[in-house]
DNA sequence: GCTCGGCGAGAGCGGTGCTCTCGTTCCGGT
DNA sequence: ACCGGAACGAGAGCACCGCTCTCGCCGAGC
């Protein structure tokens, strides 16, 4: 049972994240400001330091809050009992449709490190959901045999991470194919911020055309077909 | 014949942009204070703004110089007369060693774009610089005959940047080439980020290894064998 | 009922980008 | 040769930033 203080606090609390989210929105990560935070929430600015020790630690939240946004996302994307290929992109395609819609909190996630940040170990769990989509995918194509590639040992290549969302050894899962899963994870994120930072402006007319056929390729690259 | 006042007015200049460079490499893009070069160079901050309007303008020149550096590096590690797959493989390892060599110019670059910041059109010939030896690589590869894949057209999905940096159609040169092109510079991109920004710390061990092959897998989807 | 801990407000410190003013210095045209 | 004007550097000042400290308040537990 929580006490009435404990509740104003947990109220609060997310008051002032939610106005932190809508700041990131406005002005980016690197400006967000504590100050801002606090008079769009209505207090002295020094009472926020009652919540977040510091900016850091607000901008902690939001990162955490942000992977575990973008990781339901994909998840909820995911069909299990679709094809393997058509999970690949109907994921791919959420993960972009978050980022579109979230563009700040895909750069705070993915784009460049804030300097002087850097991010604790509690946003590693988090962080890993999209990786852990992909990996069942990968994983449950395997198992049933659809999935082409693989056969090379790279002994000392991979850390415990990836083979941990990757799964342990199986019939059709070895290095080879955590390499091109790891790669196509990465392609994907280099896919879609290009897009997000506008490195294809000029480039390509129809983003979306664009981005189904780049998802389609990586998707053959994996090994699904 | 450049008068006095014109000479030390470029030699200041350039002390200035140095100094910009080094606060970049030590605190980063977000971080970089105007204050500080001018503390760095021995002048008030006020007489900077002398020499470029605000900090925005500051941070121009030093993306545009970076674009200008990574570009020179992929230049430099192009050799026209050895086999593509093998160009192909040393211009991105010239990338990511750059990129390892100047991460935060790299992060200015690729990263999370700078909030109410946008880069003007004077950055876009240095940025295609490498681009354009990508899709030189490409062109001769295709044109040697030495290109699998292609054959698919695609109306309106590029742009006239593609076009122009990929080479107008030529044997073997089509939009599902360029299309590729793309995703494998996006690709190259995205995997030096994760690594520069932290994402593979836990999932690769060895991450020179992992590079060389993730290259190898994009040269592939390319076309290159 | 009283005390003590959590709380919000405010002032203050050193920093930031940027603007304005003021005195100087140098360049070009007469 | 000189003088007007443009370029220049310095300094003060504005509004903002993250963060700290102190102070007065108020509610919950002993």
């Amino acid at each position: 049972m929580p006490t009435a203080r404990e509740r104003v606090r947990a109220e609060l609390t997310a008051e002032i994240t939610a106005a932190a989210r809508r700041q990131l929105a406005e002005v980016g990560a690197a400006a967000l400001s504590l100050r801002a935070v606090a008079r769009e929430v209505g207090m002295a600015s020094s009472a926020v330091y009652r919540y977040f020790p510091s900016r850091d630690d607000l901008l902690t939240r939001l990162i955490i809050d942000g992977y575990d946004a973008l990781g339901e996302a994909a998840e909820a994307a995911d069909d299990p009992a679709a094809p393997p290929e058509q999970r690949w992109s109907a994921v791919c395609g959420a993960v972009r449709d978050w980022a579109l819609a979230h563009p700040h909190e895909y750069a705070l996630l993915y784009g460049s490190p804030v300097p002087g940040y850097s991010a604790p170990q509690d946003t590693v769990p988090a962080a890993s959901r999209v990786g852990i989509v992909l990996g069942r995918i990968l994983g449950d194509a395997a198992r049933a045999g659809r999935l082409s590639g693989g056969g090379v040992r790279v002994p000392g290549l991979l850390g415990d991470a990836a083979v941990e969302v990757l799964g342990q050894d199986a019939p059709g899962i070895d290095d080879a194919v955590r390499v091109r899963a790891l790669l196509a994870w990465s392609s994907l994120f280099g896919t879609v911020s290009f897009e997000l930072f506008g490195h294809l402006v000029g480039s390509v007319e129809d983003a979306d055309a664009y981005f189904a056929r780049a998802v389609a390729e990586l998707g053959a690259l994996i090994g699904l077909d």
